[in-house]
DNA sequence: AGGATTCTTTACCGATAGGTACGAAAGGGG
DNA sequence: CCCCTTTCGTACCTATCGGTAAAGAATCCT
């Protein structure tokens, strides 16, 4: 009862691909963040003309907010897959450890998107910070929950409060994201996650 | 043999008082960031016509600059204060608890200037964020001295590394202005703070 | 072949960006 | 009082912003 995916749409078949377009723009936004990033700017990298742009993303806000799913799923992936290490503290310094390699690796900008993205804003572009605090959220509600079931499963201390580490450990890769963006070397992040481990609760 | 400064200048006396005008201005620029304020924002909240910001305070980046000079000796004179502690512990534990309190008091914006200012941005504003990025080291380097000093003095073990806890800390402190103003309340700050705290070096 | 449909292209839109020319206004010194 | 200097206020500049109208080009189905 299926239907089939039909392998020609109607119409004239587009010139450009959907995903490889939305990674040169999510370099761009990556790199200039929403407000720093002008149309003109994703027509150059996308190589796709604006008309091409509204009718295959929808507008300036609507293509961001798909990059940024892009994102999650791409380079920002490393975090749904670190939480499934075998020990909270494990997963936790995987995390760490990769917001102090994907930004110092050369692929891709400094920071983090999320971060990057818009701290601080113009009223335009209000909506489109709330999103980003809202997927930052998102993230750090991933991380208690892992670190609630630790300590569920005694892999945490009962002393530790599972919400105020998970807080901490956001805290601490924003923290990074502001220093890579101001061109910190892999080895003074990497310093700085072994320093905040040494909060770890025994 | 001094000149003697005299009490009225030359010519029409301006009708404004120039650090009321650049506090507005740095209200506005720590709300909205460099790229997202308008020159419209400005002259409405500092209640000047345009040309005489111009006249005063040269174009948008050169206010900004003045913007930043005057965070500097106003709210984030906090820093240069906590630092004159008796103890690096002590120091560093007051830089972050200002660094919960200042964004959530309710005076000022919430996060920091020097990083809500401009972390990523478009081509125009590349000049502005390299100046951020070099006040923001600069006030790791203050850090790094004083924890120099701490350890010189035997107040930090001889294992510690200043540097790289200088580094620690103010990443925290960055973290922790992306928290503030992702709308995080002062408990959790303050939670942060006793996390990271846990960190010292024994 | 001929619609029907969808994408591409060029050219353009009004709004707003940062920045300024210029004359009127407000003080000083002679 | 008139001149000199500086600031103020209006009105305007060009460039760029995000977004779109309209016509041609490429594919499908009949």
């Amino acid at each position: 009862m299926k239907h089939k995916r039909q392998k020609r749409a109607l119409g004239r078949p587009r010139a450009f691909d959907a995903d490889k377009a939305l990674d040169r723009a999510l370099e761009v936004f990556w790199r200039k963040g929403y407000e720093g990033t002008a149309m003109s700017d994703l027509t150059k990298a996308m190589r796709i003309n604006r008309p091409s742009i509204y009718a295959a993303f929808g507008n300036k806000e609507e293509l961001f907010r798909k990059v940024l799913d892009r994102y999650a799923e791409g380079p920002a992936s490393y975090v749904r897959e670190a939480l499934k290490a075998s020990t909270a503290r494990r997963a936790v310094e995987r995390v760490l450890l990769a917001a102090a390699d994907v930004p110092t690796n050369g692929e891709g900008p400094r920071g983090c998107l999320l971060v990057q993205g818009a701290l601080a804003c113009g009223d335009a572009a209000e909506s489109v910070r709330r999103e980003l605090n809202s997927r930052r959220a998102d993230g750090e509600a991933e991380l208690r929950k892992r670190l609630r079931r630790a300590r569920a499963e005694g892999d945490l201390p009962r002393s530790a409060d599972p919400a105020a580490l998970a807080r901490y450990v956001v805290t601490v890769a924003h923290g990074m994201s502001v220093e890579a963006a101001g061109g910190a070397s892999q080895r003074e992040l990497l310093q700085v996650v072994k320093t905040a481990m040494r909060a770890w609760p025994k």
